[in-house]
DNA sequence: TATTATTGTATCGTGTACGATTTAATCTTA
DNA sequence: TAAGATTAAATCGTACACGATACAATAATA
């Protein structure tokens, strides 16, 4: 039991910190750009499936109206992205992604991409860490 | 090229969203405690090593003064811990647990290995999933 | 159809995160 | 030892993240 929780607390260091590190290294990417990593993973779903509602956007990302809303109004200023109340439902917002968004697509994933391979990440290590990073977030979820 | 951005993206939400996960699971059982989930890191720290300086720590947890004298602040308030400038060296201030947090320890980590334990995660997964996790930790700590 | 329940967003309050700046204490070194 | 560099915290501004609440539009049903 003692071995169980210092394992415990290695594994949430672990996580906690992992995230954190990547989420750095994606934000020196992404700056030059004026992306921040949430919005770059919010790109990614968009691009994925454009004009979708603010509800659908939270299912995929994972995020409520409280964190969507106000990131969404900062993303349709700097011109990534508009925002208009659906005709048939006005109770529904759809997202459409602007040109902008479109265009850089490419110079955005291509910088990525670029800084990952620097990292000389193995392809099949990469594999099994989602592996188990996915196995633990069915174990996590089905708890619930 | 294609299939490695495809399993980059990947790669990101599931570390995203596993972290996000790992979480809510920690959030629900320490709110009982009227703690967060980086206030219980925070402890987990100093249960290790009592008494340091806020730098210390920072480096331990990997955060700097912007979050964390904030976040000391209300620890204080809530009575987990006392912070003390140093006669020493006046620029530091030192970093004690109050009994409360001594306390409740045991209860603490017996309640998060509780629920941890309920999500019937195998120890040999576990271990696997981290030794991943630092092996990225690594490659992209490097990097910089 | 008028009432009630549900649904989708927005808003608010609290708590991280982090880079940049500020301030005070200590250290260097000329 | 006095001026300048360095260091440790605090503070500030911006951006998530999330639960709770508010609100308007639509759906359900008595």
């Amino acid at each position: 039991m003692k071995d169980f929780l210092t394992l415990e607390k290695q594994l949430c260091f672990a996580i906690y910190q992992t995230s954190s590190e990547f989420t750095k290294l994606y934000t020196s990417v992404l700056q030059t750009f004026g992306l921040t990593y949430p919005q770059y993973l919010l790109l990614l779903a968009l691009w994925e499936k454009d004009e979708v509602t603010v509800k659908e956007l939270g299912q995929t990302l994972n995020l409520g109206t409280g964190t969507l809303t106000p990131m969404l109004t900062r993303m349709e200023a700097n011109g990534w992205l508009r925002k208009e109340r659906s005709k048939t439902d006005e109770r529904n917002v759809l997202i459409f992604l602007q040109d902008k968004a479109r265009k850089e697509k490419q110079a955005i994933t291509n910088k990525i991409a670029e800084e990952i391979l620097d990292c000389h990440i193995e392809i099949e290590e990469y594999i099994q860490l989602m592996r188990g990073l996915k196995g633990l977030q069915e174990k996590l979820k089905g708890r619930t």
